[in-house]
DNA sequence: AATGAAAGTGTTTATCC
DNA sequence: GGATAAACACTTTCATT
């Protein structure tokens, strides 16, 4: 069980990056091979685990999230766990990660209007201190690594 | 047109943001109506944004990637075009944001080894100094907005 | 808006190269 | 490892409620 990708691997991986629903058939037709080869493909990179999944992409303003901001947590002494428990369980936070340096953890947090930035921050202040930045704009949305 | 969306479509989008590749007859049982209404709702929440489309979830450990950097550009003055332009076009930032504050960039960096990142930081000397943090864990990757 | 049924496609399995 | 072809399953259209 070899764990290398070949070209056909990188290019049905950048396809589906385009369209993650698009058939086996077109696929094959796409990438001048047969239905069951993009079948059997899909399936090893699947095994192996560079291919995790597929997954839907929303959009957080249409949803009403007209605002998003970064946000960096440096836990208060003794607080780091429980601040991990809270940031996981805050469902406005759509990504985090735990960091080197003073600052625990950076999060991406979503909201409705610059209003509820406050509370929902205010729901941290018992384990870490904030510093957050709104996001203007994001020249690179999520994609995939290089192949 | 209106642009609201009920319990029918939150059900749905959840379900496919388990598995965007799931087929409309999968789906219509699960969520106890009709394929052909599944497939209905799909196409309304694409055409008014909520669903902007479907896509792969790869592991970039799987493909080599073994550490993640979180990297804070500073734009020197007169530098923010060419800064955001040599962003979007490196691979290896996978994602990158716009922010307030002092910062102009926070962005997402993929590298093979620590020893990448020196040379990966050395191209943007010219227009930004940076700050680094490397990712420990992500305790929260990547998920669908509240709905 | 949603359904059920039929026609049209796509998927999967088995066999072969 | 990949192709072909047949059996099977899913998707889509349309008439109906």
């Amino acid at each position: 069980m070899k764990n290398e990708i070949d070209d056909l691997d990188r290019a049905l991986l950048k396809a589906l990056g385009e369209d993650a629903r698009k058939s086996w058939r077109e696929l094959a037709e796409q990438l001048g091979v047969s239905a069951p080869t993009i079948r059997d493909r899909v399936g090893r990179l699947q095994d192996i685990g560079v291919l995790r999944g597929f997954v839907t992409e929303l959009d957080p303003v249409a949803l009403g999230y007209t605002l998003e901001a970064i946000v960096r947590f440096k836990a208060f002494p003794g607080k780091l766990q429980k601040l991990e428990q809270q940031i996981r369980e805050a469902d406005r936070i759509v990504q985090c990660d735990k960091i080197t340096g003073e600052d625990a953890f950076v999060a991406r947090l979503l909201l409705r209007s610059i209003a509820e930035l406050d509370p929902l921050l205010e729901g941290f202040t018992d384990k870490a201190s904030t510093n957050t930045a709104i996001v203007k704009a994001s020249p690179v949305r999520m994609r995939q690594p290089p192949l």
